[in-house]
DNA sequence: CATGAATGAGACTTCATTCAT
DNA sequence: CATGAATGAAGTCTCATTCAT
């Protein structure tokens, strides 16, 4: 049906160029990240960039997509067990930490860089606001599912609390990357998600 | 005694390349803003620009810890009052809307790309680290204020809670440059501190 | 093997590079020749010049020393041969146009543009030293020798007149550049030599 | 008759210029000098320099001129007298180092700087050979009224070897500016000298 | 398919010169 | 006369992209 073979090997060097870029685009953003850089890291030539994707920009592109769909399916995948409301807080307080430590470094430097060029490319944004909305929905989801089962006040703005949640990841993570110590951001979450539970149990 | 008028004129000439910039920045991040188009938005040739900023770089920093003085100052100011605990929980609700409301949009906009640039530049970092701990303290102290008011229980942990309103604060203003709108921002702060503040009440 | 089609084309682009940099370097000195002017006298694109030589300096410091070894070389071949007490004294007077004659004029005139940068570079000044030293004991032996026959006093100071020798001829040069007539030069040369040479018999 | 008073000011502020620029194209060289830097060692602000001189070129030429005119009145001054032959010996063996300590090391440099230029500055050219000429004669004098004392052979052709002893001179300095020790120099000058001096009594 | 040499647009920065005060 | 702020031409260097091999 298919060059199989042909398409396999394809996928390799586009991934290869794909993790490369990731962590040039990371470490050097957007504009201070070179084609030869990425070539050289992915041990290609810059020319064989060019035969897989059309230019520097679609390359980051493809990586926003590609991080952002990865960041839900991580989500989705720690929210997915809680039975009693101890799990629930603790879960909680520890998603931070968690969420945090299996995420590869580069890929929480890119987001940052994501974010900033959004702000000024109409295209990303449309991208980041649907994967945005996305998330809040996957957290959303949750806290109605552990509403239904009592551990929250019916009268809980759900909507309203995930983009909080969501929010207050997404501060903490800007912290550190202005040097505030992992513990003190854990630390922040833990008191802070903890207040909110309370606050809404 | 000194040279008043000269002084006085160049500080002028300075305010406008920065305001210039400012918008540069915003608009277009530190790489792809170009040292022309300072100088054209602020109606002055690129040559001038080197009389008064040695280079793009120090024109950025400038500009950055001119943005985060600012920004610390009017934090303090909004936090100056509050009588009564209605006042205190409606005055935090009401916090980002009228935060966010006085703030020139450029400002906020080229926030988010000097964070970007933190993430890569070590002197940045530096400054930033520096303005965000003073941030911290500033809320901080005007939770501790509260909570020697009885407004908050004794054991709150308000280092670890000042800094998760800052960090909410900001992811929500990153949600809103990925283009949530500002009224969904404004709920889920209304949301998430109401119920922080009932969970350390 | 290796790559040796690549590498002589290599070498060939070098070589034009080199070719076109020491006439604008001679025409025009170090600061007034343009990279651009280099470019297109090679017939390259000024990118192009960036590929094989990190910056202006690099290319020019290139070739100071490839002048400065051709310089020894081709001084060390021209003294080669002396048998008799009249070869050394009729080799001596027309050692000036030989070896004028034989040098590209644009090599010379390099020269002066080199001795002229070396006063200010201290990396220049180190390599043209050494080369001077080279020289002198190129010359020197080339006295020795014709002592050793016998051919000069045997108390004769021959690393004085070595630096002498080339001190005179290096100061004639510049009175060519000076524009003193090469016919001039010639003749105070020979006269001079012939001079040095029955003063030392 | 003219006004005096405001004559010899200009004077001395032309003056502070002249020695500023010199200082500066000794150290700098002519297209590494900038204005700004002659305008501040002489206590200037870089506007007056254009009130004094046309432009950059002509400050050089001028410096150029005075310079040239100042050398030949030393060289004059200190070839005055010669008694008896041992006199004239020892006075052409002392020479370089009286005529060189007596100069000051900037005139030195720039003398180098003056050369570089003139090779492709014509009208720079013109100025040195009708200096250079100048030179040559007067130590050709200086020769010939040795010669008519008896001190050389009648058949010396003292105009070659006139410029012979010039372009030592000159080699020697240079040499100098390459790193060459003074003393090696002047060893050097001393020998050479002796044997010309020998070879055509 | 892969390469990497070549291109040239475009960015930053410097500085001689002018001119209003 | 003196100043120094302003200008803008010009130079160095980088890098995304193309294309012949």
């Amino acid at each position: 049906m298919c060059p199989k073979v042909s398409s396999e090997y394809k996928t390799e060097i586009k991934e290869r160029i794909i993790q490369s870029a990731i962590e040039c685009f990371s470490k050097y953003g957007l504009d201070k990240t070179t084609m030869e850089g990425v070539a050289q890291k992915a041990d290609l030539s810059k020319g064989t960039l060019y035969l897989y994707f059309k230019s520097k920009e679609e390359l980051f592109y493809v990586i926003c997509d590609n991080n952002l769909k990865v960041l839900k399916e991580r989500l989705a995948q720690i929210l997915a067990t809680t039975k009693t409301k101890e799990d629930l807080v603790s879960n909680a307080e520890q998603f931070y930490e968690n969420f945090h430590r299996t995420e590869k470094r580069e890929n929480e430097k890119i987001f940052c860089e994501i974010i900033a060029e959004s702000a000024r490319n109409p295209k990303l944004q449309k991208m980041l606001y649907a994967q945005r909305l996305k998330t809040f929905n996957v957290v959303r989801e949750y806290l109605d599912h552990q509403m239904e089962k009592g551990f929250f006040r019916k009268d809980t703005d759900t909507k309203a609390i995930a983009s909080g949640f969501v929010a207050l990841y997404d501060g903490l993570i800007a912290s550190e990357f202005l040097g505030i110590s992992a513990s003190y951001s854990i630390n922040s979450w833990r008191s802070t998600v903890r207040a909110i539970m309370a606050g809404i149990s």
